[in-house]
DNA sequence: CTGAAAGCGCTTACAG
DNA sequence: CTGAAAGCGCTTACAG
């Protein structure tokens, strides 16, 4: 019933308990063949290390916090993917704290529990500049950033005005009225995320230079969900005529214009183009042309230098810098009887 | 610059380190004087007390695990407010666990270092039943559930339906059109929260019974979005004439009603009328009827059923329900010149 | 490569 | 009411 200890697994395989300790860190220092004994040993006795034992005998949490927005998408969950993936190889725990306002940022952050518990932190979304006076987070602990960038902290980001500029580099190939899908700005400049309107603007200033500049009339903002998408179209629809070429801003967006495309029985790739962004796994079923963004890698990235801060390197504030690809599908295929510019 | 342990708290006001540790966890047993010299040795060092120490020490983890759909509404922070008010009381740490899919909650529960870390669980959201074949947890931890029910473990819910039911008595009071907004359902059945339809459901009936059923064309169904209450709104216009009544299942969908209302031109209260569900915080702001749920009460309730379980107590599972309760605002209120039935 | 031992910072009976 | 001591389950030098 109760737990067995490493003294257990000790005795059973017949070594001292610093050997079973190695075997679990995968200390090289340990003979193969007794490294199989503990490790049946640990096998047959059901072992799991106590994870509290450890901390206060190594002296640190063997945790990272990862501070991001309660916020439904999917680049969150695909990030914390890519960051457990390489704090559980170094066996590492995560700790979420998803946040709804700065107040409770800043409860995070000065909780003394919470202060012992981490031995660092990924911050995603967050613009540190914004947040605090000096940028620079009231901790010593060592910090990583997501999708923002500060002089001060490691940050991984995506180069979005560069995705915009692609996204428009594909949709100006077809001839019709270049639509442009954004996501509307929050008021709160804390919780402002640049992303989106990064994205746009790119998109935005590429078509222009493209000689095809979206007038505000083919531009139509919405907060992040399905149904905006679908709002967006309604009004495309009254201000133009087919073909449309539009882009949204993130996937979901375009997912409410492919639905609504449907139900106004507008053929898709033919009367109306849709190019989303994110690279959401679903985009495929959908035939979902996209810029896709390599968020597991980024997340494993900022884990990676966390961790290496943790460690001890202390060299200057590093930044990832990550490019969208465009992924093309059903939804911009070009149509051959149609004019294409290559 | 390191954390001062028990031990520094202990000599610098001349105690047993015994002591300290029984301020710390408010023993009645220690004299106020003594009380009151190792509290001012505490302040003076800075002292936090190790929660790491304490877990191997007292031999648990001193946590609570809490799983929840990773799904933005306030729902959950104001249920988790809760959970922690009365967790930190007790000294107690939350783990959250944001949800995206089956495989990842079973993953969650079979993963042994969660196993070590947590002394219970609180499930949100979930049906147990649906998860799991025999709907109990393939754990031996206590565990309260939230916003679902089961035979097996502590239950905290709201009576949607009641809700609904007293949603439709108000609205039946005012002449006009009535429309039911309500959430469309999840395909994946584990998934599935059954607490949308049962609001829409009870209105639904209650209306019927009222003698002003609703029919098929003046129900909407949509995501949890704003732009949702929008696309609704837009096609009631459609099919009737004001005055219209809407419920809406949950706020938002309510705020999106109340924005395009003011698009169209559409006064609210006469033209129009809105009762929304929840009861969020900024319903007020907005003029807002709607059915308030104690949302931060349940979340404390959980924890208490929880730690009671922790604690020790093994009677069978409970049933904590609780109400909706309306909240009259500008939405609804009754126009003097207009037929209002009391 | 491996074992015995010290130590991490607490909690908890056990005496007094 | 309070102190000294054992013990929680690990990690980590330190010898060998």
């Amino acid at each position: 019933m109760k737990k067995p200890t490493i003294q257990e697994v000790a005795n059973h395989a017949g070594v001292g308990i610093g050997t079973v300790s190695r075997v679990i860190n995968n200390h090289p220092s340990v003979r193969p063949m007794t490294r199989a004994r503990v490790q049946s040993a640990m096998d047959v006795l059901g072992y799991v290390p106590n994870p509290h034992a450890r901390r206060i005998a190594g002296g640190r949490s063997y945790t990272v916090s990862v501070i991001l927005p309660f916020f439904t998408t999917e680049f969150y969950t695909r990030l914390l993917e890519g960051v457990e993936s390489v704090l559980s190889e170094q066996r590492y725990d995560l700790a979420l704290f998803p946040l709804l306002s700065k107040r409770r940022l800043e409860r995070y952050l000065t909780s003394h529990t919470l202060a012992y518990q981490t031995d660092g932190l990924i911050i995603s979304s967050y613009n540190l500049t914004e947040l605090f006076k000096d940028g620079r987070l009231p901790s010593e602990r060592p910090v990583v950033l997501v999708d923002a960038k500060s002089p001060l902290h490691d940050s991984v980001y995506l180069d979005n005005r560069l995705g915009g500029r692609l996204a428009a580099e594909h949709l100006l190939r077809f001839s019709g009225t270049i639509f442009c899908l954004q996501i509307k700005e929050e008021l709160d400049a804390s919780f402002k995320n640049t992303v989106f309107s990064e994205r746009t603007q790119g998109f935005l200033e590429a078509a222009r230079e493209g000689g095809r500049a979206v007038p505000r009339e083919h531009r139509f903002s919405t907060r992040f969900s399905t149904e905006g998408g679908r709002l967006a179209l309604q009004r495309f629809t009254q201000v133009a005529k087919p073909p449309f070429n539009i882009f949204a801003a993130t996937d979901m967006l375009a997912l409410g214009v492919l639905e609504e495309a449907e139900q106004l029985g507008l053929r898709v790739g033919q009367d109306i183009r849709v190019l989303g962004f994110d690279g959401q796994p679903w985009a495929a079923a959908k035939g979902l042309s996209t810029l896709a963004q390599p968020i597991e890698t980024m997340g494993a990235r900022a884990a990676t230098m966390l961790l290496e801060r943790i460690g001890g390197f202390s060299g200057r504030a590093r930044l990832a810098r990550f490019e969208a690809e465009l992924i093309e599908r059903a939804s911009t295929r070009p149509d051959p009887k149609s004019a294409y510019l290559p």
